[in-house]
DNA sequence: GCGTTCACTATAGCATACAATCCACTAATT
DNA sequence: AATTAGTGGATTGTATGCTATAGTGAACGC
């Protein structure tokens, strides 16, 4: 009767969560621009399953907000406005400074090394590859979420750090890429000294500013099944 | 090119997305007990759909956190532990806060008018009718929601107001419902006259109240396993 | 008597087939 | 020429059927 309370698990396991995951990826990482338009059959064909499993990461994807939804026309890319963007950032300011207060007594050395660790390869990869930098910030504060235990927050930061990503993307400037790792590396250091308030108000600075850099800017499209292939290849080894 | 920028309709137009409202309406009013099986057969039959539907409702209840997926074995409704409970309240307070912050230039006289008049109704019926009581204190955060004019702030707070009430539900004392009339009073009238942070520090001590009269002195334990993991650990060092 | 193994059954995972809907294009009428 | 009605093609919405997997109970060995 009771379920098990092993849950959320890192890997995905059905090819739905493959797809959904990859294209997740694929819109937060910008290969998949705004507004574009999603067809079932494109996606099933990139990734090598039916339509069935398309729609339902489709679906899901619609709840995180990645995706509208319109009944009988398709699915799009989310093409949020600046207001919603704004919008975006507030919210994820407020959680994520309740994330580093949550934080009290929940960093123990392994923990600290393993934070300064990754910093240390964000501002490794901070000039080189756009996509692989995007990600490790984002990763960063999807770190943190997760060490505070607390399931749900964990569940609104991941969304709104992948909603943020998708408005900088329309209207952040090119290169924003670099921004994160210094001031990610200045939280950690107050974080692990247990300074907890001057991180807060570093982790609110942080992205406020980021927040700053929203700026007109287009992008174009590509070929949805160009773009898929490379993901395509992820699941199969999988 | 570019998607319609009408969305997130509200009325469901497909059977996935009835089917979806249904079961979450369902899962929030507590008719389907936390940790209950979610079969797909048996909720295709019930909705008379086929399992098809039933299984991409499922699937998008799953992202929302309201059911517990495990692959091979099923869908259960979300069966937040106590700790789970008050991880809850705190993303609301956070987010609560941030609400009232928000809400800096965008109470007008009528708008003022409005959320007095509806938190003397809110007195009125404070200690009558439990059920009505407790649908407008939730509908009091949701409109200060809705005034903020953030789209994923509003949801969010929808979300958080509704999972508080199941947690409630699970662990929180029989008559906690007659708390929120005079402190929302008090939160309206700092707002009204413009003193935000007053609001915002009311608004989260409010919150830190209901959470703790519910929480904190509940020796409820609805999870078997909660109450036997300390005794597990015993056995496993023995 | 207890534990282990193995077959069985129920249910989820997935693909395919069919139906419904919308859009674009055409053509005819005013 | 513009507008509208109609038709074809493409894409989504839904149902059903097959396959794979995990729990369940019986038979067997210890």
């Amino acid at each position: 009767m009771a379920p098990e309370r092993a849950k959320s698990s890192g890997t995905p396991r059905t090819r739905t969560e493959k797809v959904h995951h990859a294209l997740r990826n694929a819109i937060i990482e910008q290969r998949l621009a705004p507004g574009s338009r999603l067809p079932e059959d494109a996606i099933g064909d990139s990734f090598g399953t039916s339509r069935t499993i398309a729609r339902e990461a489709l679906g899901r994807l619609a709840v995180e907000g990645l995706v509208d939804l319109i009944p009988n026309r398709g699915a799009f890319v989310a093409n949020p406005s600046l207001e919603d963007g704004r919008g975006i950032f507030t919210v994820r300011r407020a959680l994520e400074r309740a994330m580093v207060l949550e934080l009290a007594g929940k960093i123990d050395a392994a923990t600290a090394s393993r934070l300064r660790d990754m910093v240390g390869r964000e501002a490794a990869l901070a000039a080189r590859n756009d996509a692989e930098a995007i990600r490790l910030a984002g990763e960063f504060h999807l770190t943190l979420a997760q060490l505070t235990g607390n399931a749900l927050l964990l569940r609104y930061v991941t969304e709104t750090v992948s909603r943020c990503s998708l408005v900088l993307a329309m209207y952040g400037r090119p290169h924003s890429a670099d921004c994160g790792a210094r001031e990610h590396s200045a939280i950690v250091e107050a974080l692990i000294s247990g300074k907890l308030d001057e991180a807060a108000a570093l982790m609110d600075q942080h992205l406020a500013e980021v927040a700053s850099r929203a700026l007109l800017n287009s992008r174009v499209e590509k070929d949805i099944r160009e773009v898929l292939s490379a993901y395509a290849r992820e699941i199969d080894t999988a």
